[in-house]
DNA sequence: CATGAATGAGAGTTCATTCAT
DNA sequence: AATGAATGAACTCTCATTCAT
């Protein structure tokens, strides 16, 4: 009995491992060649399994497509969550600095990704998920936004969705900026300006009026905000350390 | 004599008029199924030739696509050059309203279009010329700015690049965005606002400071530049110790 | 004008013998390996076209299948319909000899062809149109033997479908049975006697009273109408008791 | 050792249980689908055992089909035996009816593995083993007919291929007949018109020259068939009820 | 001995491209 | 120059069979 749930334990947990396999060689290859370009016989090799097996997993390539992008979209959710959860600071500009900085650096890393889920959305109907996936991950954005506006640090009457795609649009377009005039590791270098571009945008248009702070000078906010994340590096490099 | 240039004359016309015809077919085909999807037959019958005929003006599937996408986007740039021309207003933020509504109306209505040639990008590697494309037709925004910042509209330390990135950005995810919620002529609707609002943002964000502001206080340049390079050095001891 | 009638009726004639082809080469392969077993690649190799041909010829191989055994029922019909047409003799039994000569050796020369349509029947139910084949098949049966009944040939009271099914079950089986002890000519030697034997059946069994029945004695028919719906009582106590 | 022999037996009657359960699946997923279509893991699933098991017991899908087909004509002929023992009256017609009543509905209710067996015929020419088969079969009605010829019932010049081809093939065809224009239970109401009709059609073809019994009415002979027929029934019951 | 996950050869079908007309 | 019938390589997906557990 105890063998026979440990082995089954075993086969349950060595399944899952394949199943990890074909969808990370999956994704690879969908990333690499888009989805009517990739070769079932490819990801199949890659995943190191017979092309007949990915059939015992995922009965279509559309419906292997659909798991890579839920796998892909989820991953992106949670690991936004998880820096909300784990940044120090409480005011509403450096966490959105931080979701910014993580935001940029995911659509770089994953540009291939992204791209190739907006492409699937007009070819091939049936995988047009990508909606539910989206919304899932700009509710991160959204939750941080509304707590803003609650603590009065931004202007009652910002708009929601009007902020959400300045925020998101113009990392996106960065993103693919950037990503045209790599060269070296231009790369990171290049993506904190535009970090810091996008919170300085946010505090000058969606900021509550700075009246509150008597005499606030913008220049001396900035200079603070920069202390703060001065502050938050120091907090993490001590952690380390410690 | 006269009549060969003549005919040869007409010759030139017929041709010329059907690879018009051809482009056109090609295009509306190539939005509706995508590249992969799209079927060199159907397009034939479309533009009402024969299949072979397409190949006498173009080598190959991939070359035809790339005249598309030339024709979509060299068009794009004249028709957003002529609105730049046509436009009465000569203050920047005015110039800026018109060729943001125009932008925004653009991509909505090409919104297939658009995601087609970003899906290209990886999916044909041959077919990645729409590097070239944007570059000519972002100049239009890029000439517009340099402008504004010429006549003291913009102030002078905004760096192109970067409010480049947030205009365009801003408006293609705000057209996704529209786009997902469409039911029926809420399109026009919607885009209004997100006209003005990017316009607010451009005078807020990268406005010439009205007073407020008054001229960045040297000192205080130059101290967010020794906390800028402090960041640095910071940066580069964290990692020798990670 | 007048070339392009011509080459238009070449271009329609060339097409019309490549699916003389097309049928001819399926119908050998079918019959060899039958549905499933046959496979296009080699239909195709034996017509001396590529395997895409075929499909602009017909949709699927459940197609193609259909329009063999469309072609190969018609002809048969259109066969026996000629055999009747021709043969001299007036009186019933001269033509049903006729008629049983030409079934017999159908049968036995397409012996697998005729099997290949009922395997049919069940496998693949979609390519079950073969019971309209069938039925126009045996209708040149039934015109023989309703004129045979009108002109006084055969008994008034024969039953139509009783006799058809024993014609051609009887021949079918034969052939079956002929086909099963072939081993060089015989088969032209031993389909004479079943032929003959067919006619005398008819003769003896279905053949008009030739004076010895004179006519049925209508006690007779009383008792025995009396019997059968003694013997239907009888099985209905049985069921009751069981 | 008791046990063991126990055990082994228990196990050897366990394998056969098991070997009959895989059989009866076999069987009704190959009438369902035919060869080609049947899959060997619905089978499985239906025998309620693992894909492979059936490999233990049968080296390949052909040997399955192969085992279902013995197994199914055996059982027929074992049947056709039985029916003949067991039937009471002892005179050639009377054993004929019954012989053609058994036949004719065990045609109709095996049509579709009937016809699969003949289908095997082409397809696999490895499993043509159905000619054996049917002569075990066929063999019931030759001692029926051969006996009929030694007691004088039969013409001593029929001939028996003659006479097994029109019995069989007749039956046969007409059971296909009454499948074709099935709707509910015609089936039942149809198949005793048959029957008599086979029996009368032997009678007077093949039945030894009425002169022996002098003035031998044909319509006396069906009463006196009749009669027969009521009176084995008769003894059925008396049997059930004693 | 029983299992069912894994396999991979091979199936039908598609479609960009060619070329005789 | 224009055609569209012909091509066949390449695709996704199936399934009888195997074999580690």
């Amino acid at each position: 009995m105890a063998s026979n749930a440990i082995s089954s334990e075993t086969q349950r947990a060595k399944l899952e491992r394949k199943e990890r396999v074909i969808l990370e060689a999956a994704r690879a290859i969908f990333v690499d060649h888009g989805f009517d370009g990739a070769r079932m016989q490819v990801i199949a090799r890659r995943a190191g399994i017979g092309e007949g097996t990915i059939y015992s997993y995922y009965d279509s390539k559309a419906e292997l497509m659909l798991a890579v992008l839920q796998q892909f979209w989820d991953g992106l959710t949670r690991e936004a969550e998880g820096v909300m959860a784990s940044v120090q600071v409480t005011d509403f500009f450096g966490r959105l600095e931080a979701l910014a900085r993580y935001h940029l650096n995911t659509v770089i890393v994953n540009a291939d990704f992204i791209n190739l889920t907006f492409a699937l959305r007009r070819n091939n109907s049936e995988v047009s998920v990508s909606r539910d996936h989206l919304r899932h991950y700009v509710a991160v954005f959204d939750r941080l936004f509304l707590r803003g506006q609650d603590r009065g640090e931004l202007r009652a009457d910002a708009v929601l969705w009007q902020a959400r795609d300045i925020f998101y649009g113009s990392l996106e377009y960065s993103a693919r900026s950037i990503e045209m005039t790599i060269d070296a590791d231009r790369t990171a270098r290049e993506q904190e300006p535009v970090v810091h571009q996008m919170v300085a945008l946010f505090r000058s248009h969606f900021g509550a009026a700075q009246g509150t702070v008597a005499g606030d000078d913008p220049s001396v906010v900035q200079l603070s905000s920069k202390l703060d994340r001065l502050s938050e590096k120091f907090d993490a490099l001590a952690k380390r350390l410690g």
